[in-house]
DNA sequence: CGCTGCCTTGATCTTCTTCAAAACGTGTGG
DNA sequence: CCACACGTTTTGAAGAAGATCAAGGCAGCG
Protein backbone atom coordinates (compact mmCIF):
# COMPACT_ATOMS: atom_id res chain seq x y z
CA UNK A 1 0.00 0.00 0.00
CA UNK A 2 1.56 3.46 -1.30
CA UNK A 3 1.93 5.06 2.13
CA UNK A 4 0.85 8.44 0.86
CA UNK A 5 1.81 11.52 3.26
CA UNK A 6 1.33 14.65 1.43
CA UNK A 7 -2.52 15.99 2.12
CA UNK A 8 -5.21 15.34 -0.73
CA UNK A 9 -7.38 17.24 1.06
CA UNK A 10 -8.07 19.76 -1.81
CA UNK A 11 -7.55 23.61 -0.52
CA UNK A 12 -10.85 25.76 0.26
CA UNK A 13 -9.70 28.70 -2.39
CA UNK A 14 -6.98 30.61 -1.48
CA UNK A 15 -6.79 32.80 1.41
CA UNK A 16 -7.34 35.79 2.33
CA UNK A 17 -10.94 34.58 1.70
CA UNK A 18 -13.32 36.59 -0.25
CA UNK A 19 -16.70 36.33 -0.91
CA UNK A 20 -17.59 37.78 -4.22
CA UNK A 21 -17.98 34.79 -6.16
CA UNK A 22 -21.43 35.04 -7.56
CA UNK A 23 -24.61 36.95 -5.80
CA UNK A 24 -25.60 36.29 -2.88
CA UNK A 25 -29.43 35.87 -3.92
CA UNK A 26 -27.69 32.43 -5.66
CA UNK A 27 -26.53 31.46 -1.87
CA UNK A 28 -29.33 32.36 -0.20
CA UNK A 29 -31.45 30.94 -2.67
CA UNK A 30 -29.59 27.56 -1.63
CA UNK A 31 -29.91 28.13 2.38
CA UNK A 32 -32.28 25.07 3.47
CA UNK A 33 -34.88 27.48 5.34
CA UNK A 34 -35.30 29.77 2.68
CA UNK A 35 -35.73 27.86 -0.30
CA UNK A 36 -39.45 27.81 -1.42
CA UNK A 37 -39.88 31.32 -0.47
CA UNK A 38 -40.54 33.77 -3.33
CA UNK A 39 -37.90 35.14 -5.30
CA UNK A 40 -38.88 38.74 -4.34
CA UNK A 41 -39.23 37.63 -0.88
CA UNK A 42 -35.47 36.48 -1.13
CA UNK A 43 -34.62 39.62 -2.70
CA UNK A 44 -35.68 41.35 0.02
CA UNK A 45 -34.63 39.61 2.39
CA UNK A 46 -30.93 39.59 0.98
CA UNK A 47 -31.00 42.94 1.27
CA UNK A 48 -30.69 42.57 5.20
CA UNK A 49 -27.66 40.52 5.16
CA UNK A 50 -24.31 41.80 4.91
CA UNK A 51 -21.04 39.04 3.49
CA UNK A 52 -17.84 39.05 4.92
CA UNK A 53 -14.44 37.00 4.24
CA UNK A 54 -12.44 35.07 7.10
CA UNK A 55 -9.06 33.82 6.91
CA UNK A 56 -8.66 30.28 8.23
CA UNK A 57 -8.34 30.65 11.72
CA UNK A 58 -9.95 33.98 12.20
CA UNK A 59 -12.22 34.25 14.94
CA UNK A 60 -16.16 35.77 13.85
CA UNK A 61 -17.04 35.76 17.18
CA UNK A 62 -16.09 34.93 20.66
CA UNK A 63 -18.10 33.14 23.36
CA UNK A 64 -19.42 36.02 25.89
CA UNK A 65 -19.77 38.44 23.39
CA UNK A 66 -23.05 40.13 22.95
CA UNK A 67 -25.16 37.83 20.71
CA UNK A 68 -26.49 39.96 17.77
CA UNK A 69 -26.12 38.38 14.72
CA UNK A 70 -27.06 35.22 13.22
CA UNK A 71 -24.35 34.19 10.38
CA UNK A 72 -25.09 31.81 7.06
CA UNK A 73 -21.91 29.84 6.10
CA UNK A 74 -21.72 30.97 2.22
CA UNK A 75 -18.64 28.86 1.29
CA UNK A 76 -15.47 27.03 3.97
CA UNK A 77 -16.17 25.37 6.90
CA UNK A 78 -16.63 27.00 10.59
CA UNK A 79 -16.07 25.68 13.87
CA UNK A 80 -18.33 25.97 16.59
CA UNK A 81 -16.16 25.80 19.99
CA UNK A 82 -16.44 25.95 23.60
CA UNK A 83 -13.60 26.83 25.92
CA UNK A 84 -12.86 25.83 29.33
CA UNK A 85 -11.62 27.83 32.26
CA UNK A 86 -7.78 26.51 31.38
CA UNK A 87 -8.34 27.25 27.70
CA UNK A 88 -8.71 23.48 26.62
CA UNK A 89 -10.93 23.81 23.67
CA UNK A 90 -14.26 21.43 23.23
CA UNK A 91 -15.54 21.32 19.51
CA UNK A 92 -19.33 21.37 19.72
CA UNK A 93 -19.75 21.21 16.03
CA UNK A 94 -18.11 21.79 12.14
CA UNK A 95 -20.51 23.73 9.61
CA UNK A 96 -20.47 23.55 6.23
CA UNK A 97 -22.13 25.76 3.29
CA UNK A 98 -25.42 26.19 4.05
CA UNK A 99 -25.85 25.86 7.60
CA UNK A 100 -26.46 28.89 10.41
CA UNK A 101 -24.65 29.49 13.70
CA UNK A 102 -24.62 32.30 16.18
CA UNK A 103 -27.71 34.38 17.45
CA UNK A 104 -31.59 32.80 17.00
CA UNK A 105 -32.84 35.14 19.48
CA UNK A 106 -34.22 38.52 19.17
CA UNK A 107 -33.71 39.47 23.02
CA UNK A 108 -30.79 41.99 23.63
CA UNK A 109 -29.17 41.02 26.89
CA UNK A 110 -28.39 37.82 24.77
CA UNK A 111 -24.67 36.48 25.00
CA UNK A 112 -23.10 33.58 22.47
CA UNK A 113 -22.60 30.76 24.22
CA UNK A 114 -19.76 29.46 21.95
CA UNK A 115 -17.49 30.85 20.19
CA UNK A 116 -17.07 30.68 16.29
CA UNK A 117 -14.04 30.49 14.06
CA UNK A 118 -13.15 30.60 10.38
CA UNK A 119 -11.69 26.72 9.86
CA UNK A 120 -10.89 26.97 6.81
CA UNK A 121 -11.54 30.73 4.30
CA UNK A 122 -14.53 31.29 4.89
CA UNK A 123 -17.38 33.39 3.24
CA UNK A 124 -20.55 34.25 5.53
CA UNK A 125 -23.60 36.09 5.36
CA UNK A 126 -24.92 37.50 8.41
CA UNK A 127 -28.24 39.46 9.52
CA UNK A 128 -29.23 40.97 12.94
CA UNK A 129 -30.91 38.65 14.94
CA UNK A 130 -33.57 41.39 14.76
CA UNK A 131 -34.10 41.28 11.24
CA UNK A 132 -33.87 37.42 11.41
CA UNK A 133 -36.54 37.35 13.97
CA UNK A 134 -38.86 39.41 11.81
CA UNK A 135 -38.05 37.26 8.42
CA UNK A 136 -39.47 34.37 10.86
CA UNK A 137 -42.54 36.08 11.88
CA UNK A 138 -43.57 37.44 7.95
CA UNK A 139 -42.14 33.30 6.90
CA UNK A 140 -43.84 30.90 9.04
CA UNK A 141 -42.29 28.07 7.06
CA UNK A 142 -38.93 29.42 7.44
CA UNK A 143 -39.63 29.26 10.80
CA UNK A 144 -40.64 26.08 11.09
CA UNK A 145 -37.79 24.77 8.80
CA UNK A 146 -35.18 26.58 11.60
CA UNK A 147 -36.88 24.69 13.86
CA UNK A 148 -36.39 21.49 12.27
CA UNK A 149 -32.88 22.19 12.32
CA UNK A 150 -32.15 22.74 15.74
CA UNK A 151 -34.57 19.90 16.34
CA UNK A 152 -31.87 17.65 14.66
CA UNK A 153 -28.74 19.60 15.98
CA UNK A 154 -30.49 19.04 19.71
CA UNK A 155 -30.47 15.62 18.73
CA UNK A 156 -26.62 15.16 17.69
CA UNK A 157 -25.95 16.91 20.57
CA UNK A 158 -27.82 13.96 22.89
CA UNK A 159 -26.10 11.56 20.74
CA UNK A 160 -22.77 13.06 21.71
CA UNK A 161 -23.88 13.55 25.53
CA UNK A 162 -24.36 9.36 25.25
CA UNK A 163 -21.42 8.60 23.71
CA UNK A 164 -19.36 10.56 26.07
CA UNK A 165 -21.07 9.31 28.54
CA UNK A 166 -21.24 5.35 27.88
CA UNK A 167 -18.26 5.24 24.93
CA UNK A 168 -14.45 4.56 25.18
CA UNK A 169 -12.52 7.12 22.86
CA UNK A 170 -12.45 4.32 20.38
CA UNK A 171 -15.83 4.06 19.45
CA UNK A 172 -15.96 8.04 20.07
CA UNK A 173 -13.38 8.72 17.54
CA UNK A 174 -14.60 5.51 15.28
CA UNK A 175 -17.97 7.77 15.41
CA UNK A 176 -16.88 11.17 15.07
CA UNK A 177 -14.94 9.65 11.61
CA UNK A 178 -18.46 8.24 10.30
CA UNK A 179 -20.30 11.31 10.95
CA UNK A 180 -17.29 13.44 9.31
CA UNK A 181 -17.23 11.05 6.44
CA UNK A 182 -20.86 11.19 6.00
CA UNK A 183 -20.76 14.98 5.81
CA UNK A 184 -17.66 15.94 4.01
CA UNK A 185 -16.53 12.63 2.45
CA UNK A 186 -15.23 12.14 -0.77
CA UNK A 187 -14.39 9.02 -2.79
CA UNK A 188 -10.70 8.87 -3.20
CA UNK A 189 -7.81 6.43 -4.24
CA UNK A 190 -6.89 6.34 -0.14
CA UNK A 191 -10.87 5.40 0.81
CA UNK A 192 -13.42 7.90 1.80
CA UNK A 193 -11.41 11.33 2.22
CA UNK A 194 -12.25 13.42 4.85
CA UNK A 195 -12.74 17.09 2.36
CA UNK A 196 -10.99 19.14 5.37
CA UNK A 197 -7.59 20.16 7.12
CA UNK A 198 -8.64 17.28 10.26
CA UNK A 199 -5.93 17.09 13.02
CA UNK A 200 -5.26 15.06 15.27
CA UNK A 201 -5.75 18.04 17.97
CA UNK A 202 -9.05 18.70 16.20
CA UNK A 203 -10.02 15.31 16.06
CA UNK A 204 -9.51 15.16 20.34
CA UNK A 205 -11.85 18.11 20.22
CA UNK A 206 -14.43 16.65 18.87
CA UNK A 207 -14.27 13.42 20.66
CA UNK A 208 -13.29 14.91 24.37
CA UNK A 209 -9.55 12.97 24.30
CA UNK A 210 -6.10 14.20 24.31
CA UNK A 211 -3.74 14.68 20.71
CA UNK A 212 -1.75 11.92 22.26
CA UNK A 213 -5.19 9.15 23.02
CA UNK A 214 -6.10 10.80 19.22
CA UNK A 215 -2.77 10.13 17.70
CA UNK A 216 -2.80 6.36 18.89
CA UNK A 217 -6.03 5.69 17.81
CA UNK A 218 -5.59 6.58 14.51
CA UNK A 219 -2.40 4.41 14.03
CA UNK A 220 -4.15 1.32 15.78
CA UNK A 221 -6.87 2.16 13.15
CA UNK A 222 -4.66 2.52 10.46
CA UNK A 223 -2.74 -0.50 11.08
CA UNK A 224 -5.93 -2.62 11.20
CA UNK A 225 -6.68 -1.28 7.79
CA UNK A 226 -9.71 0.49 8.80
CA UNK A 227 -8.43 4.13 8.03
CA UNK A 228 -5.15 6.00 6.21
CA UNK A 229 -4.10 9.19 7.45
CA UNK A 230 -1.56 11.31 7.24
CA UNK A 231 -0.63 14.77 8.23
CA UNK A 232 -4.01 17.09 8.77
CA UNK A 233 -6.12 14.44 6.49
CA UNK A 234 -8.23 11.32 6.82
CA UNK A 235 -9.77 8.76 4.69
CA UNK A 236 -11.82 5.70 5.81
CA UNK A 237 -11.32 2.78 4.10
CA UNK A 238 -13.39 0.54 6.02
CA UNK A 239 -16.49 1.33 6.77
CA UNK A 240 -17.87 -1.43 7.85
CA UNK A 241 -15.49 -2.27 10.50
CA UNK A 242 -15.42 1.09 11.32
CA UNK A 243 -19.22 0.98 11.65
CA UNK A 244 -19.55 -2.23 13.69
CA UNK A 245 -16.12 -0.72 16.50
CA UNK A 246 -18.46 2.09 16.63
CA UNK A 247 -21.72 -0.27 17.22
CA UNK A 248 -23.68 3.21 16.03
CA UNK A 249 -27.37 2.12 15.29
CA UNK A 250 -27.92 4.23 12.34
CA UNK A 251 -29.58 7.74 12.55
CA UNK B 1 -26.73 18.38 62.77
CA UNK B 2 -29.70 16.20 62.38
CA UNK B 3 -29.17 13.15 60.55
CA UNK B 4 -32.17 12.99 58.45
CA UNK B 5 -32.95 9.58 56.53
CA UNK B 6 -36.78 9.72 56.03
CA UNK B 7 -36.87 11.78 52.85
CA UNK B 8 -38.12 15.17 52.94
CA UNK B 9 -39.25 14.94 49.74
CA UNK B 10 -43.01 15.43 48.77
CA UNK B 11 -44.58 12.75 47.06
CA UNK B 12 -45.93 14.32 44.03
CA UNK B 13 -49.90 12.93 44.72
CA UNK B 14 -50.85 9.06 45.30
CA UNK B 15 -49.98 7.18 42.61
CA UNK B 16 -52.08 5.38 40.05
CA UNK B 17 -51.82 9.03 38.40
CA UNK B 18 -55.04 11.05 37.52
CA UNK B 19 -55.37 14.08 35.06
CA UNK B 20 -58.68 14.91 37.01
CA UNK B 21 -57.71 18.11 38.51
CA UNK B 22 -58.12 21.21 37.14
CA UNK B 23 -59.53 21.80 33.21
CA UNK B 24 -56.94 21.08 30.56
CA UNK B 25 -58.03 24.57 29.38
CA UNK B 26 -55.91 25.94 32.64
CA UNK B 27 -52.81 23.69 32.16
CA UNK B 28 -52.58 24.46 28.27
CA UNK B 29 -52.93 28.27 29.37
CA UNK B 30 -49.91 27.50 31.78
CA UNK B 31 -47.94 26.00 28.95
CA UNK B 32 -44.90 28.10 27.64
CA UNK B 33 -45.63 28.04 24.15
CA UNK B 34 -49.68 29.04 24.50
CA UNK B 35 -49.06 31.57 26.98
CA UNK B 36 -50.31 35.28 25.10
CA UNK B 37 -52.76 32.94 22.37
CA UNK B 38 -56.06 34.50 22.76
CA UNK B 39 -58.75 32.13 24.64
CA UNK B 40 -60.63 30.68 21.76
CA UNK B 41 -57.54 29.86 20.43
CA UNK B 42 -56.66 27.77 23.42
CA UNK B 43 -59.95 26.34 23.32
CA UNK B 44 -59.30 25.05 19.80
CA UNK B 45 -55.70 23.66 20.52
CA UNK B 46 -57.50 22.10 23.29
CA UNK B 47 -60.08 20.23 21.08
CA UNK B 48 -56.64 18.25 20.09
CA UNK B 49 -55.03 17.42 23.05
CA UNK B 50 -56.05 14.13 24.58
CA UNK B 51 -54.91 14.00 28.33
CA UNK B 52 -53.02 10.46 30.39
CA UNK B 53 -52.13 9.16 33.46
CA UNK B 54 -48.87 7.66 33.85
CA UNK B 55 -47.75 5.36 37.34
CA UNK B 56 -44.15 6.20 38.09
CA UNK B 57 -41.68 4.37 36.29
CA UNK B 58 -44.46 3.94 33.25
CA UNK B 59 -42.96 4.29 30.16
CA UNK B 60 -45.03 7.09 27.75
CA UNK B 61 -43.13 6.18 24.64
CA UNK B 62 -40.16 3.98 23.63
CA UNK B 63 -36.61 4.76 21.16
CA UNK B 64 -37.52 3.71 18.11
CA UNK B 65 -41.37 3.65 18.02
CA UNK B 66 -42.85 5.75 15.66
CA UNK B 67 -43.10 8.95 16.35
CA UNK B 68 -46.13 9.97 16.36
CA UNK B 69 -47.50 12.61 19.48
CA UNK B 70 -46.29 15.59 21.17
CA UNK B 71 -46.28 15.48 24.86
CA UNK B 72 -46.93 18.20 27.56
CA UNK B 73 -45.59 17.55 31.07
CA UNK B 74 -49.18 18.70 32.80
CA UNK B 75 -48.09 16.99 36.69
CA UNK B 76 -45.05 15.42 37.58
CA UNK B 77 -41.82 14.70 36.34
CA UNK B 78 -40.33 13.12 33.50
CA UNK B 79 -36.97 11.46 32.29
CA UNK B 80 -35.46 11.69 28.99
CA UNK B 81 -33.44 8.43 28.46
CA UNK B 82 -31.18 7.17 25.72
CA UNK B 83 -30.29 3.49 26.18
CA UNK B 84 -26.43 2.09 25.38
CA UNK B 85 -26.42 -1.24 23.71
CA UNK B 86 -25.86 -3.20 26.69
CA UNK B 87 -28.67 -1.72 28.58
CA UNK B 88 -26.80 1.32 30.70
CA UNK B 89 -28.87 4.48 30.71
CA UNK B 90 -28.19 7.61 29.91
CA UNK B 91 -30.58 10.50 31.58
CA UNK B 92 -31.00 13.42 29.01
CA UNK B 93 -33.11 15.51 30.86
CA UNK B 94 -35.85 15.60 33.20
CA UNK B 95 -39.14 17.34 32.16
CA UNK B 96 -41.64 19.51 34.76
CA UNK B 97 -44.83 20.67 33.94
CA UNK B 98 -45.11 22.90 31.02
CA UNK B 99 -42.26 21.79 29.18
CA UNK B 100 -42.97 19.28 25.95
CA UNK B 101 -41.21 16.24 24.42
CA UNK B 102 -41.79 13.74 21.74
CA UNK B 103 -42.36 14.18 17.99
CA UNK B 104 -41.85 18.24 17.08
CA UNK B 105 -41.88 17.10 13.37
CA UNK B 106 -44.89 16.25 10.70
CA UNK B 107 -42.71 13.71 9.00
CA UNK B 108 -44.27 10.21 9.01
CA UNK B 109 -40.82 8.02 9.15
CA UNK B 110 -39.48 9.82 12.03
CA UNK B 111 -38.90 7.41 15.24
CA UNK B 112 -38.31 8.76 18.78
CA UNK B 113 -34.86 8.88 19.51
CA UNK B 114 -35.27 8.79 22.99
CA UNK B 115 -37.33 7.17 25.68
CA UNK B 116 -39.62 8.97 27.96
CA UNK B 117 -40.53 7.37 31.26
CA UNK B 118 -42.56 8.67 34.40
CA UNK B 119 -40.42 9.19 37.04
CA UNK B 120 -43.29 10.00 39.09
CA UNK B 121 -47.00 9.90 39.13
CA UNK B 122 -47.43 12.02 35.95
CA UNK B 123 -50.33 13.72 33.58
CA UNK B 124 -49.37 14.71 30.32
CA UNK B 125 -51.12 15.88 27.70
CA UNK B 126 -51.04 14.84 24.19
CA UNK B 127 -51.45 15.80 20.27
CA UNK B 128 -50.68 14.26 17.12
CA UNK B 129 -47.80 15.66 15.38
CA UNK B 130 -49.57 16.66 12.69
CA UNK B 131 -52.19 18.67 14.30
CA UNK B 132 -49.55 19.83 16.40
CA UNK B 133 -47.66 21.13 13.25
CA UNK B 134 -50.92 23.05 12.03
CA UNK B 135 -51.03 25.16 14.92
CA UNK B 136 -47.34 25.84 14.52
CA UNK B 137 -48.33 27.32 11.01
CA UNK B 138 -51.78 29.15 12.15
CA UNK B 139 -49.92 30.48 15.45
CA UNK B 140 -46.45 31.95 14.27
CA UNK B 141 -45.96 32.89 17.64
CA UNK B 142 -46.04 29.74 19.29
CA UNK B 143 -43.84 27.89 16.55
CA UNK B 144 -41.14 30.85 17.98
CA UNK B 145 -41.60 30.04 21.19
CA UNK B 146 -41.02 26.47 20.61
CA UNK B 147 -38.00 27.07 18.77
CA UNK B 148 -36.59 29.27 21.58
CA UNK B 149 -36.90 26.50 23.82
CA UNK B 150 -35.76 24.19 21.51
CA UNK B 151 -32.49 26.13 21.03
CA UNK B 152 -32.15 27.08 25.27
CA UNK B 153 -32.29 23.32 25.10
CA UNK B 154 -29.20 22.67 22.30
CA UNK B 155 -27.28 24.72 24.37
CA UNK B 156 -27.87 23.06 27.71
CA UNK B 157 -26.75 19.62 25.49
CA UNK B 158 -23.81 21.60 24.42
CA UNK B 159 -22.79 22.33 27.98
CA UNK B 160 -23.32 18.96 28.90
CA UNK B 161 -20.89 17.87 26.37
CA UNK B 162 -18.39 20.56 27.36
CA UNK B 163 -18.63 18.95 30.65
CA UNK B 164 -18.27 15.38 29.79
CA UNK B 165 -15.26 16.26 27.75
CA UNK B 166 -13.50 18.25 29.93
CA UNK B 167 -14.69 18.17 33.80
CA UNK B 168 -14.05 15.50 36.50
CA UNK B 169 -16.80 13.71 37.96
CA UNK B 170 -16.71 15.87 40.82
CA UNK B 171 -17.35 18.98 38.84
CA UNK B 172 -20.53 17.08 36.86
CA UNK B 173 -22.10 15.91 39.79
CA UNK B 174 -21.96 19.40 41.52
CA UNK B 175 -22.82 21.35 38.57
CA UNK B 176 -25.89 18.60 37.85
CA UNK B 177 -26.94 19.60 42.28
CA UNK B 178 -27.32 22.83 40.81
CA UNK B 179 -29.08 22.57 37.90
CA UNK B 180 -31.55 20.83 39.59
CA UNK B 181 -31.82 23.02 42.53
CA UNK B 182 -32.43 25.96 40.36
CA UNK B 183 -35.01 23.60 38.11
CA UNK B 184 -36.76 22.11 41.44
CA UNK B 185 -35.60 23.64 44.56
CA UNK B 186 -37.05 24.43 47.70
CA UNK B 187 -36.44 26.05 51.02
CA UNK B 188 -35.86 23.79 53.54
CA UNK B 189 -34.58 22.79 56.70
CA UNK B 190 -31.85 21.23 55.42
CA UNK B 191 -30.90 23.43 52.43
CA UNK B 192 -32.10 23.81 49.07
CA UNK B 193 -34.37 20.73 48.69
CA UNK B 194 -34.72 19.10 45.24
CA UNK B 195 -38.02 18.47 45.04
CA UNK B 196 -38.08 15.02 43.59
CA UNK B 197 -36.98 11.22 44.58
CA UNK B 198 -33.31 11.41 43.13
CA UNK B 199 -31.13 8.35 43.68
CA UNK B 200 -27.72 7.89 43.27
CA UNK B 201 -29.01 5.93 40.35
CA UNK B 202 -30.43 8.71 38.50
CA UNK B 203 -27.57 11.00 39.46
CA UNK B 204 -24.95 8.77 37.86
CA UNK B 205 -27.23 8.21 34.76
CA UNK B 206 -27.39 12.36 34.43
CA UNK B 207 -23.33 12.90 34.61
CA UNK B 208 -21.97 9.93 33.24
CA UNK B 209 -20.63 7.86 36.08
CA UNK B 210 -21.97 4.97 38.04
CA UNK B 211 -23.96 4.10 40.96
CA UNK B 212 -20.63 3.45 43.17
CA UNK B 213 -18.60 7.12 42.26
CA UNK B 214 -22.02 8.93 42.71
CA UNK B 215 -22.35 7.15 46.17
CA UNK B 216 -18.74 8.46 46.82
CA UNK B 217 -19.06 11.27 45.78
CA UNK B 218 -22.00 12.32 47.89
CA UNK B 219 -20.53 11.45 50.87
CA UNK B 220 -17.22 13.25 50.16
CA UNK B 221 -20.09 16.07 49.99
CA UNK B 222 -21.72 15.50 52.55
CA UNK B 223 -18.64 15.45 54.93
CA UNK B 224 -17.94 18.54 53.84
CA UNK B 225 -20.93 20.03 54.62
CA UNK B 226 -21.83 20.80 51.14
CA UNK B 227 -25.23 19.17 51.21
CA UNK B 228 -27.08 17.17 52.79
CA UNK B 229 -28.65 13.58 51.59
CA UNK B 230 -30.35 10.49 52.02
CA UNK B 231 -32.33 7.79 50.55
CA UNK B 232 -33.78 9.45 47.53
CA UNK B 233 -32.91 13.22 48.06
CA UNK B 234 -30.26 15.64 48.45
CA UNK B 235 -30.63 19.09 49.51
CA UNK B 236 -27.94 21.65 48.89
CA UNK B 237 -26.57 23.15 52.04
CA UNK B 238 -23.38 25.08 50.54
CA UNK B 239 -24.35 26.56 47.08
CA UNK B 240 -21.44 28.48 46.62
CA UNK B 241 -19.34 26.14 47.71
CA UNK B 242 -20.45 24.16 45.47
CA UNK B 243 -20.32 26.26 42.56
CA UNK B 244 -16.59 27.27 42.88
CA UNK B 245 -16.36 23.13 42.96
CA UNK B 246 -18.43 23.00 39.51
CA UNK B 247 -16.46 26.13 38.18
CA UNK B 248 -19.60 27.12 36.46
CA UNK B 249 -20.00 30.22 34.80
CA UNK B 250 -23.31 31.14 34.99
CA UNK B 251 -26.11 30.87 31.92
C1' DC C 1 -39.73 -9.72 61.11
C1' DG C 2 -37.83 -10.71 57.04
C1' DC C 3 -37.77 -9.12 52.19
C1' DT C 4 -36.51 -6.01 48.63
C1' DG C 5 -34.34 -2.15 46.98
C1' DC C 6 -31.14 1.44 47.81
C1' DC C 7 -26.85 2.78 49.46
C1' DT C 8 -22.04 2.20 51.09
C1' DT C 9 -17.37 0.58 51.26
C1' DG C 10 -13.17 -1.77 49.95
C1' DA C 11 -9.83 -3.85 46.71
C1' DT C 12 -8.39 -4.41 42.20
C1' DC C 13 -7.84 -3.32 37.45
C1' DT C 14 -8.31 -0.81 33.14
C1' DT C 15 -8.35 3.19 30.53
C1' DC C 16 -6.75 7.34 29.65
C1' DT C 17 -4.10 11.51 30.90
C1' DT C 18 0.13 13.67 31.70
C1' DC C 19 4.80 14.71 30.99
C1' DA C 20 8.73 14.36 28.17
C1' DA C 21 11.18 13.92 24.03
C1' DA C 22 12.08 12.63 19.54
C1' DA C 23 10.75 12.20 14.53
C1' DC C 24 8.53 13.92 10.70
C1' DG C 25 6.48 17.28 7.02
C1' DT C 26 5.94 21.63 5.23
C1' DG C 27 6.96 25.91 4.01
C1' DT C 28 10.63 29.51 4.05
C1' DG C 29 14.58 32.00 3.09
C1' DG C 30 19.01 31.69 1.73
C1' DC D 1 17.73 23.37 -4.50
C1' DC D 2 19.09 22.82 0.18
C1' DA D 3 18.84 23.57 5.01
C1' DC D 4 16.55 25.31 8.77
C1' DA D 5 12.63 26.18 11.77
C1' DC D 6 8.17 25.43 13.19
C1' DG D 7 4.08 23.03 13.93
C1' DT D 8 2.23 18.39 13.85
C1' DT D 9 2.57 13.70 14.96
C1' DT D 10 4.45 9.82 17.24
C1' DT D 11 6.14 7.14 21.09
C1' DG D 12 7.28 5.86 25.82
C1' DA D 13 6.79 5.61 30.74
C1' DA D 14 4.50 6.90 34.93
C1' DG D 15 0.54 8.19 37.28
C1' DA D 16 -4.38 9.27 38.32
C1' DA D 17 -9.23 8.94 37.85
C1' DG D 18 -12.77 6.17 37.69
C1' DA D 19 -14.92 1.42 36.46
C1' DT D 20 -15.67 -3.03 38.00
C1' DC D 21 -16.32 -6.74 41.13
C1' DA D 22 -17.77 -8.21 45.51
C1' DA D 23 -19.88 -7.82 49.97
C1' DG D 24 -22.40 -5.78 53.57
C1' DG D 25 -25.54 -2.46 55.72
C1' DC D 26 -29.73 0.14 56.16
C1' DA D 27 -34.53 1.76 55.42
C1' DG D 28 -39.09 1.05 54.50
C1' DC D 29 -42.84 -2.21 53.65
C1' DG D 30 -45.74 -6.16 53.51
Amino acid sequence: MSKRRTTPVEPEFAEPHMCSTGTRLQILGRVPFFTGLPAEAIERINERFQDRGYNAGEMIYLAGEEAVRLYVVATGKVKLLRHTADGQEIMLDILTPGEHFGSLAALGDAVYPDTAQAHTGVCALSISAEDFRAILEAYPATALRVLDITGARLRDAQERVRQLSAYTVEQRIAAALLKLGEKLGEPHEEGLLIQMPLSREDLAAMTGTTTETASRTLRRFQNDGLINAGRQWVAIADREQLERLAATEAV
